[in-house]
Formats: C-alpha cells, sequence, structure tokens
DNA sequence: CTGAAAGCGCTTACAG
DNA sequence: CTGAAAGCGCTTACAG
C-alpha cells in the first residue's frame, strides 16, 4: 500500500516526471505535449488512484491554496455561520479553508498566525484584536493579502469588512425610546475593539440625542473570559438595583446570559420591559416572547470578504485596501 | 524578509545544518553535541525568530503532528464542544487539530478523507457514515490510527468511543410511561447510521416492554438534509392528526424544530404534554418550561477519544481496539 | 514535442 | 564531537 508517488506514474507511462507533472497541472497544451501521451498519461493517474502529494507541491511552490480564518470564537453562531459561507465559496475557487479560535487572547492569536505561516497558508482572514498589529504588518510586508472583519485595527492599512455598529446600537435605543421607555439599561463587554466600543457609542449618542440623561450605571461591562454563572449574577444585580424598562445587549451570548438572568429572577418581557440582542441566536426566535435583534447580514459580509481576498490572490501586484461597511438591521420580533 | 531556513542559522553559527537540526529537534545530547555549540546555536535561533517548516519536516518524516477530525457538522453543538476538548488536550501533546464537517455526505466525506491524506495527517477521529467503510480500512491498512465516535462501522476492525443510545432513549420513553403518558411520539431522522438506529429502537422496546401499543404512524422520519421549514410542517401535522401526549426528539436540532412547531401551533408543554430533547442545546435551559434532555457526557468522551488516539500514537505496533461505551443520563428540568 | 537537473527546507544514516 | 550527502515529492527554467 505505498502511496504512489509522480515517479511512478511516469515510470508506467514511460516519459518523464516532467510531462507527468505538465498534464496534472494543466500545462500540457501551452507545453505542447501531445495527445496521445496526455490521454496515456491520464488514463494511468485514472486507474491508479495518483494524488499529487500537496506538501511537496507546497514546498516547491511556496503556496498552499489554503486561506487561513482567525476568529475569536468558532462555536459562536456569528462566526460559524460566516466561515461555512467563505467556505464553499472559496472551495469552489479551488481554495480550502482552515480555523481556529483566538478566545481574544493575544498570545494564542499570535501562535495561530505564526502555526498558518508555517504552513504556508496563502492568504489570511482575520478578526483581530488589539496587539497583533505588529504580526498583521509582517504578514502584509510578506505580500500576503490579509482581510479583517468584524473589527478593524485602526494603524493596519488593508482591506476590511464589517457591519456599522455605530447606527445599528443607535436605532436599537432609539426603537426603545419611541416605545415609551426611559431607563435603557447596556450589557456589553469589556473587550477593547472597535465594534464593541462603536456598539457603546451608539447606545449612548442616541440616548442623549433624545433628551435623556446618560447614567454610567446603566452601562455594565462583563469581562470577556468570565464564568458564565458571575455574568447572570452581576445582571441580575443590574436588574434588581437600578429602575431599567429596557436592556440592550451588545452581542448573541450576553443576551442569552441575560434571558437566563431574567428567567431566574422571573421577570417577564413585556410592555413595560423590553429587550433587544445582537446578531443571532436560535434561543432568540424560540424564546417567549420571542427576542428582537441587531443583526449582520451574514451573506453579504460573507461574500464582501471573499471577492476581496479572491482578488487580492489573482492580483500580482497590491490592491488598493478597501474599507466595507455593511449596515445592520434592526429586527423586530413580537 | 525572505524567512529563514536552517541553512541560514548553520551559516550564522558557522556549524553544518546537521548541527543545527540535532539542536532543533532535542539530538544534541544524544548526538554528543557539545554545550557551547548548543548554547550558540539556540541563542541565534532565539534571536533570528526562526521556525522550521513545517512542510519540509513533514515532507521528509511523513508526519505532521496533526490529527484530523471529521464530524457530521462542526457548527452543532455537540460536535464543537467534543472538538474544543480534544482540541485543548490534544494541543498539549504537541498535535494539532484540524477539523471539518462531512454533512453526511458520503462523497464530501472521501473527499475530506483523500484531503487529510495528502496533508499526511498522523491520526484520525471520525463520527462516520456507511459507505466509507473501505476508505477508513485503507487508512488502517496504511497504519494510520483511526477512532470511531458517535456512531460506529460494524464491519471495522478499530477502536469506538460513543454514549449507550439504546438504554438512553429507553428509559426516556420509561419516563414519559411513569409520568403516565399513553401516546408517545418519537421524531428522528432518517440517516441510517447505529446511534440513530438505537435510540429508535430504545423507543420501540420500553414502549412494548411496558405493556403499550407500539404505533408506526407516531414516528416521523425527517430527512437529513431538509430545510427546517418542511421539517416544521411535519412536525405540526404529526401533532395536530395524532392524540400525542409525550414526544421524544432524537437529536437536539430536531427539538429545537419541534419547539418552534409546537411555538407555531401555541401548543403548551405542561402535565398533559411532555417534551425530551437529545443532547444539549443553549435554547433547552433557556425555555419555558426548560426541556429536560438526554446529555452525553462530553468531557468523558472527549478523554476516553484522546486517550486512545495517543496511546495509538506512541506506540509501535497496533495496539489492541476497544469499544468504549458510555452511559448517556437523562436530565429532568422542570 | 519531451527530458535531465536543480532546488524548495528539512532529517538521518553513515563516515570520520 | 561534527559534517557531507542522499532523499522526501514535487515544479520549472533550460536545453534540445
Amino acid at each position: 500500500m505505498k502511496t504512489l508517488s509522480i515517479k511512478d506514474i511516469a515510470l508506467k507511462a514511460n516519459v518523464s516526471i516532467t510531462t507527468v507533472s505538465f498534464i496534472i497541472n494543466g500545462k500540457a497544451k501551452e507545453k505542447a505535449i501531445s495527445d496521445a501521451v496526455i490521454k496515456k498519461v491520464q488514463k494511468i493517474i485514472k486507474e491508479s488512484g495518483y494524488k499529487p502529494n500537496q506538501l511537496a507541491r507546497s514546498l516547491r511552490t511556496g503556496n498552499s491554496n489554503i486561506i487561513g480564518l482567525i476568529v475569536e470564537d468558532i462555536s459562536n453562531s456569528f462566526f460559524s455561520s460566516i466561515a461555512r459561507l467563505i467556505e464553499d465559496k472559496a472551495y469552489k475557487k479551488g481554495y480550502k479553508i482552515i480555523y481556529s479560535s483566538t478566545e481574544n487572547k493575544i498570545e494564542k492569536t499570535k501562535e495561530l498566525i505564526s502555526l498558518f505561516k508555517n504552513r504556508k497558508v496563502d492568504a489570511y482572514i482575520i478578526s483581530p484584536i488589539k496587539g497583533i498589529e505588529e504580526d498583521i504588518q509582517d504578514l502584509l510586508n510578506d505580500n500576503k493579502p490579509v482581510i479583517l472583519f468584524d473589527r478593524n485595527l485602526p494603524n493596519i492599512n488593508t482591506s476590511y469588512v464589517g457591519a456599522n455598529h455605530f447606527s445599528a446600537s443607535y436605532q436599537a435605543v432609539e426603537s426603545f425610546i419611541k416605545d415609551g421607555k426611559q431607563n435603557i439599561a447596556l450589557v456589553t463587554t469589556d473587550i477593547d475593539v472597535q465594534q464593541i466600543v462603536e456598539r457603546f457609542e451608539g447606545y449612548k449618542k442616541s440616548i442623549i440625542d433624545h433628551g435623556l440623561p446618560y447614567q454610567d450605571g446603566l452601562v455594565l461591562n462583563i469581562p470577556f473570559s468570565q464564568e458564565e454563572a458571575t455574568t447572570i449574577k452581576q445582571i441580575k444585580e443590574l436588574l434588581q438595583n437600578r429602575t431599567i424598562d429596557a436592556v440592550l445587549f451588545a452581542t448573541n451570548y450576553l443576551a442569552i446570559s441575560g434571558l437566563k438572568a431574567l428567567k431566574e429572577l422571573e421577570k417577564k418581557i413585556n410592555e413595560s420591559f423590553s429587550v433587544i440582542g445582537y446578531d443571532d441566536h436560535e434561543a432568540f426566535e424560540l424564546h417567549s416572547p420571542s427576542i428582537s435583534t441587531i443583526q449582520q447580514p451574514l451573506e453579504e459580509i460573507a461574500e464582501a470578504i471573499i471577492q476581496l481576498i479572491l482578488a487580492q490572490l489573482a492580483a500580482k501586484t497590491k490592491l488598493p485596501e478597501q474599507q466595507v461597511v455593511i449596515p445592520a438591521k434592526l429586527i423586530i420580533r413580537n
């Protein structure tokens, strides 16, 4: 069961490995290999089930037809959905995707980039955190295409795809206010990334623009890696200690924790108490009542990312960077 | 920014690449390299940030320190949790995991195996489907460790880790009956894998053992790749056309569709109508009322898998295969 | 129309 | 105690 090499095929076909290589790589015509030889070699390849060793190919050519996808947490449905869409689209162009989660840890992210680099990944799609600017710059200096998404990094000159979180959370708060809500809380996370900061700023600006007082005490910052039990406890405390008639959750998993807190408090969502979540989650629609949410158009985001990356991969020279900002939509469910 | 090779290090250190290689691979002592040389070379490696090219290393040694994980759907929380646990454990032993989803498609699964083979993956963890027996046998003949999990394949002689689904669904039905339920439905999927068949058989046997009539019409087989909207429609029809006072769902995503169907029908879960799900889902606990469920002990399963795979990887000879069956637990929530 | 040969970056048996 | 050389399986510039 020794696995076959190009040499074995060349031997069987009684031609040189050069000829076999040209045929495998679709360069037969260009190299003017005779039809008879092409047919013969293809037949032998087919019959023997020979598959070129990708490792050797990558080692020689320096590229791998692999795109690396680095996200916060691949088990979060926002990221897994994007990953799935990108994978499908990339596959059709002959690229495979390998992905991994950073868990918002700088060290882990650096290791991942280094690992992918070592495996000669052709291009990178990264949902970044602060502290890895240098590593990304190295990639760029190395002429590797890098697309940032979901979060931008101010000092990096590369393309970015993401939603407009400022205006999304501005609108969410506005919809609360139109419903007559006065004391609107925000439950968010403490990670210092643009996308999260924007959600806070949209919240704050909307409150102020509509003539309500901004209250620091209504904003709860949850540490990212905190145990969920602690998060639930903190949300319960917020809800018990303050007069609150509406809550905006800045991420889907915070909203889930929030719903658990409400359940434990036996506090109902109704005309006098509203909730809006972020991104989507299977539990939102199923919940009684269904949970309204700010949704990012996943398909559009995935499409924009893959377009940019394929364009850069196909180009010989560096393309001008683009900032693609896609509006998020407020979905009101009742 | 040319990336460094072992040659560059050898040059800088003024030694041969052989010596550098020995030092990198921890064979310096064994090869009796002098301490002075070791220190010097290590210093240069550190300062230059040199990382060995894994592709070249794999090409030469024939192994990659990568374990391939092939599951039905990585975005299902059962599989993503297992993947996460395995990843952590493997990482500590110097192995990386790459994973991908089969979506229960034979062709896609074959392609994945072939892809992983091409990338010289050292070992395989597979949640299999029928129709890939030959491909797995090829792997085994090639002396690659393969662990099957979640589902077994009768004619393959390799280790397996999974839960006892027969007794789990037997118990679930028993608990319905003890609660006075008489007309118990099963919503399951049509994929022909042992794990799903067992769930059906446990259901049927439990009904018969407790003196109830088994009714074919109370078992709904949902095609795996069917649109969710259709699934919800079929579940609604079942519930409307039949007298049913309890439903066992054979997978977590079917339970979610079932809950959506109940919501659309405005049918409440209460003393006279019960539901049990399978595996877990964030929405189960959050639901009002919370949904009882059959849970597989993820940590134990992951632990068993990784133990078996690491043992086989460390062994020079083929280890005897083991069938590890772990009991699933019925979690009653109210 | 086709092939011999160099080289990608490593590891390792062999020699000294 | 250390190194020269072969070889893993490919691709491609060059030659004819």
